[in-house]
DNA sequence: AATGAATGAGCATTCATTCAT
DNA sequence: CATGAATGAATGCTCATTCAT
C-alpha cells in the first residue's frame, strides 16, 4: 500500500482494507465490537487514521452491513433475472440459490445481526437514514425483480415479501444461533428444538411461509 | 418491605422488585441495559444486596425473559385448549389472540428483542442452559396443545412450528423497530418499506405463513 | 488509614488526602491540571475512588481553590479584629500582614491563578454558583471586619476594596510570574520591568492603592 | 489571495489572515484554544499551511496578543502627548480615555486574559523571552510618555504604573468576567460584589489606585 | 442479610504536528 | 509554497463486581 492515500482509489483501498479488519475482528467474537485501536492495528494503521475514514466506530459496521446486503440483494436480483418454470419452481429455485449463499457466506447472518444494536447506537440520525434508504432502495430493486420473475405477485408486494423473507431468516438466526462454546451444551437432546440444523430448519420454514404466498395470489 | 428477607417469600419479593425496577429501567431506553446501581436504587436495595439474588447483571436480564415468554406462552397454551372451528378457522383465531397479546403487551417485543445480546455475554453455561431449557419446554408444551388444536399437523412439529411464528415475529420487530427520535425521519416516503404498522405486517405475514403450513399437510 | 471510609471523619480524611494530593501535583507542574489517575495514585486510591468523593475533575480544583481562599480570607478577618492605631497604621499592618501571607504560603497564588480556566470548564452551573457564594460570603465578612478595623471606610465599601485588592494582587501575579525554566532569561535587563521582585512590587503598588483609598474617604 | 504568497506583502497578508482567523474563533469560545484545523479553514487554507506562517499553534496567539498590546499602549502614547490640565485632571482624562478603549474594544481583555495560560505552554524560551521584550519596550515607551504628561512623576516610574494600572485591569477583569451562559446565575443578589460592571469598578479603581500615586509623589 | 466503599479494566475520540506529494 | 494524509499520545469517566463492616 502506498505511503499516503492521495487518489481517490487508493483512498477506497484504506476504508476497504479497514472494513476488513474490523470485519474480521468482529467475527472472531461477536459479542462485542472491536475496539478502534484494535481495527486501526489489524489494517496497519493508526488509530487516528480510522478517524479520516468514518465518523465514528459505529459507522464502520454500517458500512460493514450496507456490503453485506449489498452483495446479498444484488445476487438475489440477478438470479431473478434468469428465472424460469413454474411460479413455484421458481420459487424453490430463488430458495435454494438464497439457502446458498447463506451458507457460503455463513459470515452473512452473523454480521446482519448485529443491525439492530448497532443501528441504535452513538449514529447521526441522518447516518442511520442512509443506511436505513440504501436498504429500502435495494430491497425494492430485488423486490420488483422478483415480481417480474414470478409474474403472479401483485405489483408492488415483491419489496414486501422481500422483507418478510429476511425477517424469518433474521429471527430464525437469532433464535437458533448460539456461541462455538455452548456447542456441547446445544448438543443436549432436551435442546433439539433450539438447535437444529439452521439450513434445513431455514429451507423448511421458508418453504412454508412461501406455499402460503402462492396461495393467497 | 421487611429490613430483611428471611422467609423464601420474602426473598421472592426482594427479587421481584429487583425485576420489576429493572423492567422498567429497561423500558425507559433499551439501547442499553440499566446499570446495576440504577435497578438497585429504584428497587430500593443496596447496589451489593442485588447480588444476593443474581450471579450478574445479565442474570437479571434473562430472569426478565423468562417471566415474559412463560406468560406468552402460557396464554397461548390455555387458548389451544380452547380452540374450535375448522383448522384454518382455529388458526386465525389462534393469530388474532397472538397479535392481540403482542398489542396489549407492547413491552413484550422489546423486551425479547434483547435476548440474544443478553445471552451472549458474560452468563455461565449452566444459566443459559438451563434458560434455553425452560423456553424449549414451554415451545414443546405449546406446541403440543398446538397440535391438538389444529388435529391436522404432523405429531412433534407444533413446537417447531411455534418457534417459527416466533422467528417471523421477532425478526419483523427488529426490522421494522426504530428508537422514539427516529420517529420523524422514518415517516420519510422514501422509508415506507421498512416503518409499516407492525401489528398489521405482522399479522399479514403471519397469515402467509399458516397459509403455507396448513397447505403442506 | 482504615481500608474503609465509612464514618464521616473517615471520609473527610479520604477526601483530603486526595486534595493533598491534587495541590501536591499540580504544584509540581501548574502548565494543567494533572490527570485523575496520578492524583489517585498519589492518594494511594483507586481511579474510580476519587469519583466517589468528587463528580469531576475540575470540582477537586475547586474544592482546593475553596481551601485556599478561605484560609487567607480567615486569617486576614482574624487580623482586622485585633487592629490598632490610626487608619493609616492600621492599613500598614494589614498589608504588612497580607504580604507576609502570601510570602509564607507561596503556592496560594500558583493555586489561585488556576481559577480563571478551571471555573470556565466542565463544571455544573450550581458549582460554580456555589463556589463563588462561598468566595463572595468570605470576602463580605472579611470586608466587614475591614470596616470595622479602619472606622473611617464607607458602609459597605469593605468588601469591594478587598476585591480590588486581591485584583492588583493577582494580576500583578500574572504579569510578573513565570516558570521556573525561565528564570535565566527573565533576569536579563530588557526584561528588569516584568520581573521585579514580586513581594516588594506588591507591596508598593497595594499602598500606593490604599493611599488613594484613604485620600478618598 | 494569491495561490502563493511569495512576496513579502503576500505572506504578510497570509499570516494576517491567519491570525484574523484565531482571533474570531478564539472570541466565539473562549474556554480552549481553537484547533489549528478550524484555524486554517476559517482562513482559507490548508492546516500544513499554519506550520509555515508559526512554529506552533501557541505562536499564533502569542502573536494575536502582540499585536493587541501594541494597539493599546500606542494609542495610550499618543494620548500622553497630547495631554494637558493640572495632573489630576491629565490623570482623569487618561482614565477616561483608557476605559473608553477597552469599552470600545471588548475583546482587548477577553484576549489578553489568555496570556498567562498560553505563555506556559508550548513555547521556546527565545519566543517568549522576544514576546515579553517587546512588551516591556512598549510599557517603557509608553511609561516615558505618561511620565512627560503628568511632569510630577519620578523619572522611570512610568513604566512601573503603567503596569500596576494594567495589572489592577486584568486581575478585575479575571475576578469579575464570567462565561455567557452563567449569566442568569451571576444575577443572583448574593453575588452581586462579584458581578458588578465592569467598566464602573475598574473606572472606580483605577481613581483609587492613582489618587494614591499622585499622593505619593 | 444488607450495605455501600473500593476497585480498576476498558475505550472512543481529539488534535498538534510532521512530511510525502 | 501549499497541501492534507497520517500519526499516536493522552485521559476522564463508567460501572460490574467484590468484600469489609
Amino acid at each position: 500500500m502506498k505511503q499516503r492515500a492521495i487518489a481517490d482509489e487508493d483512498k477506497q483501498a484504506r476504508r476497504d482494507s479497514l472494513l476488513a479488519a474490523a470485519r474480521s475482528l468482529y467475527l472472531e467474537d461477536t459479542r462485542q465490537l472491536p475496539a478502534v485501536s484494535r481495527i486501526a492495528e489489524a489494517a496497519g494503521l493508526a488509530k487516528g487514521t480510522v478517524y479520516l475514514y468514518f465518523q465514528t466506530k459505529e459507522e464502520i459496521f454500517t458500512a460493514l452491513l450496507d456490503q453485506e446486503f449489498s452483495a446479498l440483494l444484488d445476487r438475489l436480483t440477478e438470479h431473478f433475472l434468469t428465472a424460469s418454470g413454474t411460479p413455484w419452481e421458481r420459487v424453490n429455485l430463488f430458495l435454494e440459490f438464497y439457502a446458498k449463499y447463506l451458507q457460503e457466506h455463513p459470515e452473512f447472518l452473523r454480521l446482519a445481526a448485529m443491525a439492530n444494536s448497532v443501528l441504535e447506537q452513538n449514529l447521526a440520525q441522518d447516518h442511520v437514514y442512509n443506511f436505513k434508504l440504501q436498504l429500502a432502495q435495494r430491497l425494492e430493486r430485488t423486490g420488483n425483480a422478483l415480481e417480474s420473475a414470478l409474474s403472479v405477485l401483485e405489483t408492488g408486494s415483491g419489496a414486501r415479501l422481500m422483507v418478510r423473507t429476511y425477517a424469518l431468516t433474521l429471527g430464525l438466526w437469532q433464535l437458533l444461533d448460539y456461541p462455538d462454546a455452548m456447542r456441547e451444551v446445544m448438543m443436549r437432546p432436551a435442546l433439539r428444538l433450539l438447535a437444529p440444523d439452521f439450513a434445513t430448519e431455514l429451507t423448511s420454514a421458508l418453504k412454508q411461509f412461501w406455499r402460503g404466498v402462492l396461495a393467497d395470489q
